[in-house]
RNA sequence: GGGCCUAUGGGCUAGCUUGGUAUACUUGUGGCUUUGGGAGCCAUUGACCCCGGUUCAAAUCCGGGUAGGCCCA
């Protein structure tokens, strides 16, 4: 196993392959196969997420995954953002295609021709929709599993107002939900407001959510966007209000990707694998049975009662009764990073109690069998806050204000004086090599000057080298 | 966008310079044995990325393709 801190990419590689994340020898480029425990992980996000979604008043759709190229090409900004990295349809059996059609990288185009159907008056407002599906684009950088793939697993959230406010507090909604997820998943982010120059093609404004890894880069984990009327005037999406007047709606979308999956790796693992959130782990609960010949029959029979017992409560827990040594089990399931691992042997039945592990402290102990569902939701709900503590620390430790062009260090996110002119953040990233990541979405105190004018400014920029 | 490197059983790898019978470890399978931190023994399955060229002969040399990795913009 590689070394996290000197040899990140190796150490990534090495947990996706090792944890059973996925398979990337499948013949194309960046799209590799999910395999069960990756899958099982992806799973419990989806879930998580669907949980969120329809408990937010959003219904779930599917869309078709093909689009004609005449309906995708409507969005000027749209088409040009995407048109270099979209799949094509040009045949269906022998015969070339009157119209082509473009594999979907992202479902605007496919979705807000349906909406202009479906909405006709300020009753049908707000519409929220989402949907959980794949989308491809032709990615010509490095592609790395789950963070850098043409095939992408993610939620897409699309919604239509009344107007610019109403949809500003989709905004705030999506913001809160984010919040919610990340805690589960124990990820920081950061909320920015991208650089007019790196908004979401036809967007009104962007904030991205970037989270930060060990080797000093920020990954994009998701974005929300505010389009006002960017889509609903060429796709002519209108609705009539109270008065009889014919108004476009205002839209926003909310996406994440597979790359919580990257994030979650990159952020929690360590040289020993994969460390799991208990709020999505597969099994937040490994339970291994620990035997002689002579008590054998015993031990198997009081885990199995203990297994059924910990599902009855409500935990996901894998009873490894695999016959192995129970040494090779613990490295297998802390590759795969179980929060918690409980052995049951004959010593801890004579005491009445249970040995736990935890995976992110290495800390043991025992629980008593009377208090046996307590004491393991105290430890899950400790390690949970612990993995997101240490993570909100470490990434706090990444970021550094600085206010000259001088000595900037090459691996943590910078935080400095930006006037926000477009001249200042060309010069910026050109001189430094950094990618503005853009502007606070919730106002920060600051006080400082423009880095590259030198202009009064009280709004701080952060940038970082990107993943 | 530009450059460099690599491709051998499921995984990792030796062999390639100097062309001729492909190496070790691991995994898998069957058996015996064992189980509080990767056990041991015996038997056994399994590979030279694809297309073309040079040659009596190609894993090895040459060209192209595909896939993967790294570095720079």
């Amino acid at each position: 196993m590689s070394n996290k801190e000197d040899n990140f990419a190796e150490w990534y590689l090495d947990i996706v392959e090792k944890a059973g994340l996925s398979d990337k020898r499948y013949p194309i480029k960046g799209m590799n196969v999910w395999t069960p425990y990756g899958w099982r992980i992806m799973r419990q996000i989806d879930s998580y997420i669907r949980e969120e979604f329809d408990a937010t008043d959003h219904d779930e759709v599917c869309f078709p995954l093909l689009i004609p190229e005449s309906q995708f090409a409507k969005e000027k900004e749209h088409i040009k953002g995407f048109d270099s990295e979209v799949y094509w349809v040009t045949h269906a059996g022998l015969d070339e295609l009157d119209e082509r059609l473009v594999v979907r990288p992202t479902s605007e185009t496919a979705m807000y021709p349906m909406f202009a159907l479906w909405i006709r008056s300020h009753q049908d407002l707000p519409l929220k929709t989402y949907q959980i599906v794949n989308t491809f684009r032709y990615e010509t950088k490095q592609t790395r599993p789950f963070i850098r793939v043409r095939e992408i697993h993610f939620f897409e959230s699309h919604t239509c107002h009344t107007d610019y406010d109403d949809a500003q507090k989709q905004v705030d909604e999506d913001i809160e939900i984010l919040a919610r997820i990340a805690k589960k998943i124990c990820l920081p982010y950061t909320l920015l407001v991208r650089t007019d120059w790196d908004k979401f093609p036809g967007a009104y404004y962007t904030v991205g959510i970037d989270t930060s890894m060990p080797n000093g880069r920020t990954l994009q984990m998701g974005s929300i966007h505010h389009y006002k009327t960017n889509f609903s005037e060429p796709y002519e999406i209108t609705y009539e209000d109270k008065n009889g007047e014919h108004k476009y709606v205002h839209q926003t979308t909310y996406g994440m990707s597979e790359r919580l999956v990257g994030a979650l790796i990159g952020v929690h693992g360590d040289d020993q694998g994969l460390i799991m959130p208990p709020g999505i782990a597969p099994f937040q609960i490994v339970l291994i049975p620990i035997f002689k010949k002579d008590n054998q029959k015993a031990v198997m029979a009081a885990a199995k009662e203990m297994e059924s017992v910990l599902e009855k409560a409500g935990f996901r827990v894998k009873f490894d009764d695999r016959d192995d040594r129970p040494g090779a089990k613990y490295y297998e399931w802390e590759m795969k990073g179980v929060p918690l691992r409980l052995e049951l042997g004959g010593r801890d039945i004579e005491n009445q109690v249970v040995s736990f592990f935890r995976r992110d402290s290495g800390e043991k102990g025992t629980i008593a069998l009377a208090n046996l569902v307590p004491g393991i939701q105290m430890l899950l709900d400790d390690i949970s806050d612990c993995m997101f503590a240490k993570a909100n620390e470490i990434q706090k430790q990444r970021t550094q204000d600085i206010d000259s062009m001088e000595n900037i260090p090459e691996d943590k996110i910078l935080r400095f004086g930006w006037c926000g002119c477009d001249e200042c953040g060309h010069k910026f990233e050109d001189t430094t090599g950094f990618k503005i990541l853009g502007r606070p979405y919730f106002k920060e105190e600051f006080k400082g000057k423009c880095i590259m004018c030198g202009k009064d400014t009280d709004t701080p920029a952060y940038a970082a080298h990107t993943m």
